[in-house]
Order: C-alpha cells, then structure tokens, then sequence
DNA sequence: TATTGACTCTCCAGTCGCTGGAGGCCATAT
DNA sequence: ATATGGCCTCCAGCGACTGGAGAGTCAATA
C-alpha cells in the first residue's frame, strides 16, 4: 500500500493529477480509508497508469483512454480509433506547417520593409448571397460607376430590397488587368420572385444567386484604386510562398467607395481570392 | 454605424466572439448606446478585425495580439514575438511528428499481433537520487541477489536510512547480454557523511549521487527475467521506427523483486533506457 | 508523550477562447 | 397591437489540469 506521494514519485505523475484521475473516474486508488479520506495505490496499478500515460502522449483524450481500457471493446474499434487519431494528428501537422509558413512569410516582410505597410491575408469562407447582377465587359471605371448607379435605381424604383450588404464585383479575367476586364456587377437583395430588370440603356440585370467561396484568401485595402494592381501582386507571392493555388474568379467588394461620396482615401474595398492547398 | 450583427456579417466573426472581444478590451465597438447598451461598429474598424483575425491564425494567443496591436512597440519587439513563435511553432510540428510516428508504430503493433502484448513506452525524466552502490562484473542472477542483501543487511546495521524507493541496477554495457554484465547495484538512502561502507567478502559500497536521465525510453515488465530479452529488442525496434537514439547506460528499477519473496509472475520491473530525439 | 514537520484531505478559483442558453429589453414591419 | 428577430447581461461549461486555503493525519524525534 502506497501513499498518493510515494505512487506520485514512482510514477511520475503529479499527485494533483492523480487525484483528478480519481474524481473523474479514470484511475481510483486500490483503496480509499473510510476515516481519513487517505488514498492507497498499489504496485501492480504502475501498468495502468503507465499506459495512461502512454496513451495520453499520443494524443488521446482522457475520455478516449478510458473508453480504451475500461471497457474491453473489440480490437476492429481500438484500431479505429487509432486510425481517427492518425488522421487527426496529420491534419494537425498540416496546420501547423501552414502558420509557420505564413509566419515566416511575415518575419521577411517585416525585415525588409520594418513593419510597415504588412497586409493581412485571412482565409475564410465567403456565404453565398442573392444579388442582382450585370455582366458585361466594362473598359473604364466611369463607366462600372453607371452600371452601379443605374442597378441602384432600379432597386429603389422597383419593388426589390437591398440586402444592406455591400456591392462587389466578380471578376472573370486570370489575370488582374486595371480596367477593361470582362465584369460581373453583383448588388446583394432579398430573393425575389422577379427573374429580370431592365436598366434601360445599361441592359438587363439578373436575380441570381452568387456561390459560396469556401476558403478565399481576402484582405482590406484603404484607399483609391490605383494601388490596387501591387496589392494584387502581392498576394500572388504570398500564395505561391505560402503553398496556396490562386483560383478562378475573384471579388472586390466595396465596403465604401464612390456611391459614399467621401474622399477617396476612406475607400475600403475588400478583395477576395479563392484558394486551394497547393 | 453599425449594429454587432452586421459587423459580423461583414467581418464573418461570430457575434459572441465580438462580445467577448469587447469584454477583454481587445476590440472595442466605437460607440455604445448609454441607454440600450447596443454596440456600434463602424467600417474604419474592418482592418483592426481583419488583422486580429490573421494574427490569430499566426498561433498568437489574444494577450499577445493585444499587446501587439495596443502599444505600438519598437519594431525589434515585434520581431522578436515573430521569432518566438515561429520557434514554439516548429516544436510543435517535431512533436506532433514523433506523436505520428508512435501511432503508426502502434497501428503495425496491433495489425501484427492483434493488440495483445502492446507494450506501453512512456518517455519521461528520471530524478537524481542518492544511493550506495556497488559496481563490478555480475556472473549470474544469484550473484546479484547476493549483492543486494549485503547492502541491504549493511544499511540495517549502519546508521544509513533507506529511501523507500526501489533498488535498481545500471548496467555499463552496449547490449543487453542476459548474465555476465558490468553491473552497478543501486540502493536509494538517504545524503549521508559516510562515504563507504564494507560489505564484507561482497566487497566495498559508495554513498554516491545517481545522475538524473532527462529523457528515458521507460516501461514496465512484469514477470520473471528470462523474457525481458525479447522486450530489449522490441524496445530497440521502436525506438529506431520512432526516430529516437538509445544513449548509454540503462537501468532496471526492481519495484518488487526476488527480495519480496513473491512469486515470480509477481516481479515488476521498470527498464529505463537514455533516449535522444534521432 | 508531546511536538514537530511532512503529507494528505476537500473545496474553490482560475486557466484559454470561446459557445450555448435563459430571461429580458429594443426595433421594425405588418 | 403584435409578432418577429436582434440585442443585452449573466451564468455555466468545455479539458486537463494547477495553485492555494484551511484543516486533518502520520511518523519520527525530543
């Protein structure tokens, strides 16, 4: 019969540990005195909470250890329960080299620029939004400017709500080219029954849904347009340093831009980039 | 201005996690209503989210983004939060890897020899102790035996106190050879004046510290000796698949032996071998 | 036998980054 | 007037402990 410390010392298991073990059941004490509260162990328990231990470094929860050797279930499950693990560690790993990765992405940027003028990138998943929109090949900012301005109208002529969420445009071009690129208007609204709107000498717009974007690389840019080609440049290294694939179609939504009428310099438009693991 | 629940939708961070962000003041809505304690955003504060959001993705916790982004510290700092992040980060994926390796290792285990005779490998720092001990060539089991009642008998007459803790045995060989071994007998008393003790024809003990293992390979045999063979080899075998070195001197910790004149199926055994990371 | 001093007990709070729920107020649309 | 839905605060809980307070227990020594 082994006092808690002297068990403690043999295995090396802090005695606060070992008394939470008991209290959730996972390793009692051989014995317990019924006046003093003191708790026994003895040797022949070192196999057990050796195993613990081993099991616990593999990752298991307590719960899973628990499951594993209190109940004797049948081998076909323990292997599968090692599998779920195996798999679970190796997704781990994979997050893992992709923050240090973005970590070291950052420290060089830092180094040589001095913390000045770091772009934060943020993967996240974009939920996919009724939109009316208009496709077309627009060739100068002007004229994006009349395509919005003539969807805005018609929403407030017509009998379609806006979403309050914020306008964007979903380009359909492989490369970032400034102006003249082949463009897909998009204004956010409650699903309506009306397929169809007629803008006048802007053309039709469609109610359609946009998808969802499940990971996209997406970053906030403050400020007038012209900086955003080096931006654009920016996040391409980023992906290949990072070991992402830049994928097709990518969104600029502004958040506030023109239609605010403030100064340019309080334009805040995020930019939205689907990405794959390379 | 903003409600919490378009902001969320904007930023695509939970409203519960906006709270509880305003709670630990690391992000604060611009404006609350004195009345309704409504939380008001505005979009000028979309990029302190944004980037709350991908140092959070770096591994930092909220603290250390909220130091970073509160005080504006000397660039040298921040680099140096970089550094240490990535550095715990890369620890973390050695971990994770060795934890990866030892689950594969189990899986082969139980595919081979269906989850009977897993044996549990636990790496963990041994203490230092004091003991005395005797070190020479050991022809065979008796022989030890012999050794360790002279001591025994000798801390019993002496004015030495013994530890309570279980004899051990380091053995100064390359390869475990059964009998004949250069053996050291350990047994753990407490720091005392006396530096040696004469056991008679059994020879000369020294009172000496036993150094600490700061990495051992441990595992529990339970049984008589002859078996423990198969689990040297075994242990060799994994610590090679798990990208472990085995280091010098091992020892074999006898928490109940032939001195407790149990029978031997009873014997416990704890093998502790030096490891390093491969 | 009394007194140390080292152990042990239970109970409570705190860790981190949220998440869920209860119960109640507020704003907007019908 | 009422029905939603959004917002508020407060509390509990997650996992695996860790630290501390305050009180009781054990074993060895004077």
């Amino acid at each position: 019969m082994l006092k808690i410390g002297e068990f403690s010392r043999l295995s090396q298991v802090p005695v606060k540990t070992l008394r939470y073990y008991d209290e959730i059941d996972l390793f009692n004490p051989s014995d317990i005195d019924r006046f003093t509260d003191y708790r026994y162990y003895t040797l022949d328990q070192l196999p057990r909470i050796h195993s613990i231990m081993a099991l616990k470094e593999f990752g298991l929860s307590l719960e899973e250890i628990a499951q594993l050797l209190h109940e004797d279930l049948p081998p076909e499950q323990i292997r599968g329960m090692f599998r779920l693990k195996q798999v679970q560690v190796q997704e781990r790993i994979r997050e893992e080299q992709a923050r240090l990765a973005q970590i070291e992405f950052r420290l060089r940027q830092i180094e040589l620029k001095g913390m000045m003028e770091t772009v934060d990138i943020v993967i996240k998943r974009i939920e996919p939004f009724h939109a009316l929109t208009l496709r077309r090949i627009v060739l100068a900012r002007k004229e994006r400017e009349f395509v919005g301005q003539s969807i805005h109208r018609a929403i407030l002529a017509g009998h379609i709500k806006w979403n309050k969420a914020s306008p964007a445009e979903i380009l359909y071009e492989e490369e970032f080219r400034g102006d003249y690129s082949d463009t897909e208007y998009t204004m956010p609204v409650e699903p309506n029954h009306t397929p169809t709107v007629s803008l006048g000498e802007a053309g039709t717009a469609t109610l359609r849904e946009i998808p969802a974007i499940e990971a996209a690389a997406t970053y906030l840019h403050r400020g007038d347009y012209p900086s955003l080609n080096e931006k654009y440049l920016f996040l391409q290294r980023w992906a290949v340093e990072n070991g992402y694939k830049l994928g097709g179609t990518w969104r600029f939504v502004y958040h506030r831009g023109p239609m605010h009428h403030v100064d340019p310099s309080e334009y805040l438009t995020e930019l939205q980039h689907p990405v794959e693991r390379a």
